[in-house]
DNA sequence: ATTGATATTGATAATAGTTATCATTCTTTG
DNA sequence: CAAAGAATGATAACTATTATCAATATCAAT
């Protein structure tokens, strides 16, 4: 039986106040800053738990695992290659088409995960400004 | 300027001969066998390299990267979470509806990955057959 | 409240995949 | 051929994450 304890709680709480996606040294530095020092492995064995009770969820990029609250339902991601900004989107279509993808191999899917990689808004204007004309 | 080397187009060779997705370790270990040994930081680096040409192409697991060949052109993947099967497919509504949100964001979109979790059909008849009736 | 069973914590060691370093060995080109 | 530019291989280093384990906390039943 899993428990909430007051260190989990607090993990829960920051993520839940933000709509940032976080890592787990990104969440133990800004927990400690507020006085709540949590050890490095009870973050990470804390989101592995409230991942599994469906309280936040998370997306595995290519180096790490970042983690957002749960209780704006299922998206996927725009991820900016510059700056590492991470937009969110959710498209029916794509969806709808994937559960038929899988169904027509009789494959039982369990979960997905759809990225799409490249350059923000906000850096294109960036770099279009600093261009020599 | 980037050279072909005997030890990467072994690297290419292999891969280019067969359908699997390789990780690194996998693809040293097997050129080994087959007498072209070759460090370890030499297979990175020569994937590295042959991927940035087009060579070969890869996808980004949660503990690994698999490389493919890319002569059969973009596809994505299911990936069997028992037995690690990976299968591939190609959908072109998912594909465009991919560019039109990425258009709608302003969002510059350089790639993509989409990987959809579950059990593979012979994994699932495998775990039907041992129930208990 | 006490006890016993179970879960969690925190410090730290260990692991896995990958990248960095650096001296040595090719290649290419003038 | 010589200089410049790449690549190789052995290995150290790095990063994210998990395992270990003794100490502590929590829960349920007495």
């Amino acid at each position: 039986m899993v428990r909430l304890t007051v260190q989990r709680q607090a993990i829960l709480d920051l993520i839940n106040r933000s709509n940032q996606h976080w890592d787990a040294e990104e969440l133990a530095r800004c927990l400690g800053e507020n006085g709540e020092q949590l050890g490095i492995a009870t973050v990470y064995r804390g989101l592995a738990a409230l991942e599994n009770a469906g309280l936040i969820q998370s997306i595995q990029l290519a180096d790490k695992k970042r983690y957002e609250r749960a209780d704006k339902g299922h998206h996927d991601h725009l991820v900016c290659i510059k700056c590492g900004d991470i937009e969110e989107f959710c498209d029916n279509k794509i969806e709808s088409r994937q559960q038929q993808v899988a169904q027509d191999r009789s494959f039982q899917m369990t979960g997905h995960q759809l990225l799409i990689f490249g350059v923000c808004q906000s850096c294109s204007n960036d770099s279009r400004e600093s261009e020599t004309p």
